[in-house]
DNA sequence: ATCCCGAGGG
DNA sequence: CCCTCTGGAT
């Protein structure tokens, strides 16, 4: 378990190197971002902000998006993998928003987690981003940066590290935190060749020490 | 635990 | 070629 100090240390570098994290994903209002983000399971931001400005040109509205052929949602988001799933749920999830919730994005877990293609995570980056309740959404990046630092350890469930985040820093830091732990964790932390000889926080990372073993540390 | 599944990097 | 990308449903 790391020392007090070291997480207030985690928590002041990634505020020094990404003062301004922010969610990468485009979007005008909590539908499209509810939409991108479920489009963004094992695909690139970058590359779900190729397909989505065309999805939300065709198909605006959740009515929009209901009354489309499944089809014709594929064909706007063939690009991304797992696009025959997504396509279904988001469909699924427009209807669903009419059918339950007056055609407006559920700001509650509960109903969020229940459209489909909805999981926890993207519910926390729902609740975060578009709504300003406190979440720890944790994805691919946020948990290969917990397990290196050594905040939780690496048989845990992505349940256990989102308990362990939220348990470990404050609650107003949360969301901010999210996001500058995934740019940490997309352009410095990455999950190949991650860039430990020039990481501040490298002399109290056992992974980082681990990998530069052997090699010369530049002492600038 | 397994399936879904395309694009991009190295 | 192999690995990874802001996962979710069964």
């Amino acid at each position: 378990m790391l020392r007090v100090a070291e997480i207030d240390r985690i928590e002041r570098t990634l505020e020094e190197m990404f003062p301004d994290a922010f969610c990468e994903l485009i979007h005008q209002n909590p539908f499209e971002l509810v939409v991108a983000v479920a489009l963004s399971a094992q695909a690139t931001d970058v590359l779900v902000n190729q397909v989505t400005p065309g999805l939300f040109a065709a198909y605006p509205t959740p009515s929009d998006l209901a009354t489309a052929p499944v089809a014709a949602i594929e064909e706007k988001i063939k690009r991304l993998g797992l696009y025959r799933n997504k396509a279904k749920n988001i469909k699924a999830l427009a209807e669903r928003l009419i059918t339950l919730h007056e055609g407006e994005v559920p700001t509650d877990r509960v109903g969020l987690e229940a459209l489909p293609g909805v999981g926890r995570k993207t519910a926390n980056v729902v609740l975060s981003v578009a709504f300003d309740v406190p979440a720890f959404a944790v994805d691919t990046h946020v948990e290969r940066v917990s397990k290196r630092l050594g905040i939780c350890r690496w048989k845990d469930n992505v349940t256990q590290v989102e308990a362990t985040l939220m348990k470990r820093f404050k609650r107003e830091r949360w969301s901010k935190l999210h996001h500058q732990f995934i740019f940490f964790g997309r352009y410095h932390c990455k999950a190949q060749r991650p860039n430990c000889l020039e990481c501040p926080l490298l002399d109290m990372c056992r992974e980082g020490k681990k990998r530069t073993k052997g090699t010369t540390i530049p002492v600038d």
